[in-house]
DNA sequence: GCGACTTTGTTCCAGCGTTCACAAGCGGTT
DNA sequence: AACCGCTTGTGAACGCTGGAACAAAGTCGC
């Protein structure tokens, strides 16, 4: 069996890959049908060149004097990212984070579908969000396995995150994205991912104070 | 003037800093006086070499032999992240996810206090959350100027985005965290960071992805 | 009081990511 | 058909981040 797509992509690539899946997908919506290194770099929000190094990863797909074309570069990236195939998750803690990301539309369209909610509040079990009906916990197991969900996404609050963890990787799911404000440990072979809002609020506020410290000293 | 804290500490620092200060609280709150950097890196997820060159950033604060002091540490940390002073944030759109940051209560501990909440739906304003009320989007500039806020976080759907982002820049906010799904451009001097739910999502599918593949091939 | 152990703080090194700069290639034009 | 401008793809240098090993320093035990 051949390989044509080997080695392995930088994590960090991949990460620039999914927006540019975006941004192509607006441009495709506006009715472009090529697009230049440059143009698409400045639309992401990154380096013409860097952004051509990504790229390079999937294999030659631009045309030189030229650039590339829309559809076929979003395709061959959705292909890359297996955004084509249906990818079963599971959402756990359906607070309002929870709901907004039920609610978020932007999964289904990359390739995410939601199969199942679940939370412990007795009130919110029977809730409609999207299409479907908010679980009781006590369901996750069999509805992991029922839909063979590969992805978890935690939503709840920091004190039963690790045991949410613990059910989630237990029932064979293998990969995990977390925002409950804890470090997760979890099984080899299971990702965790972690996504911290107040984390993410305070280096952009240290930045800052740190411009307007350097600002201040400078003048 | 001295600068006794000078240099300037890498943004991977900043954030690692961040979620050592939320272990730190947990620590404090369940008795612990004293830690070592192993105990804390293995709670915080990362290698002890690199939590104590983190600490290394802002001085010495340990002690050989026996370890850091947790309120000492948890001072010092909250202190060079600004944590210690209350910074004013404002909120734009109010939705699922809006509510859930507004309602979080982690951003006030950490030095966060939101003075503002937006929305330009009518239904929306008027409602109170989290102690304030939800007000129309055209009080923005007004609240900005009078609170002298210097962060505004972006909630709202992706096609107004970047108009709010204009508008908050010109009011004089200087740091934004962005929550839809575009790439937003902002004058010089205003620091965007952004935070894409389902980026996040497709790089930890892809993650697994590769790792099945590569599990199939060696197989 | 002294030695040994523990733990920090630092230094070195390797791997990765990012950027710049240039050769290669394609389309349009004359 | 040949030339020219434009754009891609890639090679190399630079800076940064992460990990491991080692020296300094303080405490505990005797």
């Amino acid at each position: 069996m051949i390989q044509p797509r080997p080695r392995t992509i930088p994590e960090a690539t991949v990460a620039r890959l999914a927006v540019y899946l975006r941004v192509l997908t607006s441009f495709a919506d506006g009715g472009r049908t090529t697009v230049s290194s440059g143009e698409l770099a400045s639309a992401a929000g990154v380096n013409p060149a860097g952004l051509r190094k990504d790229l390079s990863h999937l294999g030659s797909c631009g045309v030189r004097g030229v650039g590339y074309e829309v559809r076929a570069l979003r395709e061959r990236i959705a292909r890359v990212l297996g955004a084509e195939q249906s990818r079963a998750c599971v959402l756990v803690g359906i607070g309002n984070l929870g709901t907004a990301l039920a609610d978020y539309a932007g999964f289904g369209s990359r390739g995410f579908e939601i199969v199942g909610l679940f939370d412990a509040a007795p009130d919110r079990v029977g809730r409609r969000i999207g299409g479907l009906t908010v679980q009781d916990i006590t369901d996750l197991e069999a509805t992991v396995t029922a839909t063979q969900a590969s992805i978890g996404v935690i939503a709840t609050p920091a004190d039963v995150a690790q045991q949410v963890c613990d059910r989630l990787s237990a029932a064979g799911v293998r990969s995990i994205l977390n925002f409950a404000p804890v470090t997760l440990s979890a099984p080899a072979g299971v990702d965790v991912r972690q996504v911290d809002l107040s984390v993410e609020l305070q280096v952009l506020a240290f930045l800052g104070q740190q411009r307007t410290t350097v600002g201040e000293v400078s003048a």
